[in-house]
DNA sequence: TAAAAAGTTGACCATTTGGACAACATTCCT
DNA sequence: AGGAATGTTGTCCAAATGGTCAACTTTTTA
């Protein structure tokens, strides 16, 4: 009558013991991480952590392949579409992956800060093909005169960076803007200053519903 | 007749430390970095560097204030100044920036993504003023009818993000552009895509001699 | 219910790491 | 020239760190 359920016990510490490694990891990068520092966040002694995790490096491994995992599930953009609705939703899903997960994003930057040692195949085999349709996708709604000439390449880093900044560089960011924290106010206010902007700065018109700076 | 120079050997020690040091720091943060890689690359053994600074910790902090006085060296803005121009300029120079020096550039990303535990003084007492100043040119521009509204921390945010990425995400950049690195054509291409999108979203006309795009 | 499988953990170890230091070398100053 | 100040470095050490292991407990299975 029970589901098979291969072990909850198995599956509840992997997530646990993941989450605090991602934490640490994000924060002091491969080298930096301490493994007693990982296990008293997740509440379990460190020999506990190693049963689960062959080594630092492939507990490592596994929270970079956690990320990705979560990561594919981003939607595609077509020739078909509105350009300036997709490119809008693809703002706006960036900026509220950036405010729901900024740890991963903390992660991957590390990671790559510290040359990428662990994403060669990744970003060939994935991130590469991943940019080349998206590329694709915007040279296409070029040539069909739907919006003017832009490098589409160097378009999607600008969205890439001025998304993940607030993720990334969180602690700047509200020291400036002297907050606490990120509200919900500010999340839509970003989202609608970054669509409205780099809509703009393709010479798009902002779909409707973009509201930046009604006052 | 000898030009007073205090300790010369000092001074070129002092900065082949520094050098190394930043480098490490810059890919591994405070606590990922090792001193006998530092001393390694700074070509001298490790008791020589811990000669000239007492611990990991002091030669951080040094690297940092090192990073921090070259960087002041920023030009100003002022509401006198034509709005075109003068992003241009601030927007070339960031870029520059990001080529010239990355390593500066990802040292402080690496100290921001472990929370800034070193900058809580320098982001109040130095980053913050520096914004505050350009906002108010910017606000000055738009209360002058100079330019249309926009939210000039957010677009201060955006030049940074977009022009770091470059530096900070270097690896990522170059695979997904299949390069085996910079070359002096593209950090030119950059500089005019950048220059030319961000104007084109302020609703500014990017001022003559930017030539992104013409074939 | 009892044996097997899975999970837990304190104690331990080898290595790495930041750092101290004393002996030595060089440079500076008068 | 010669003593003082400055710089150099091999050697050593205590602490921290990643990782092991065997004894033990809990859960699963038949």
């Amino acid at each position: 009558m029970n589901a098979p359920q291969t072990s909850n016990i198995r599956d509840r510490n992997f997530a646990i013991i993941l989450r605090a490694a991602k934490q640490q990891f994000a924060t002091h990068g491969l080298n930096g991480a301490r493994m007693q520092v990982i296990a008293d966040e997740a509440g379990l002694p460190k020999a506990n952590v190693h049963y689960y995790f062959k080594n630092k490096v492939s507990l490592y491994l596994a929270v970079i392949d956690d990320i990705i995992d979560r990561w594919n599930e981003f939607q595609h953009m077509q020739v078909e579409d509105d350009p300036a609705e997709a490119l809008d939703r693809f703002i706006r899903s960036k900026v509220r992956f950036s405010f729901e997960d900024p740890v991963s994003s903390r992660l991957f930057a590390s990671e790559i800060l510290q040359g990428a040692p662990h994403l060669g195949g990744y970003m060939r085999n994935e991130l590469r093909p991943w940019v080349k349709q998206r590329v694709d996708v915007i040279n296409g709604w070029i040539a069909a005169g739907k919006m003017p000439e832009v490098d589409a390449t160097q378009l999607i880093f600008l969205i890439w960076s001025s998304t993940q900044h607030y993720a990334d560089f969180e602690p700047q960011v509200l020291s400036i803007m002297n907050k606490p924290g990120y509200s919900e106010k500010m999340q839509t206010e970003i989202g609608d200053f970054l669509s409205r902007f780099i809509l703009t700065g393709c010479g798009l018109k902002p779909p409707v519903g973009n509201n930046a700076h009604m006052d």
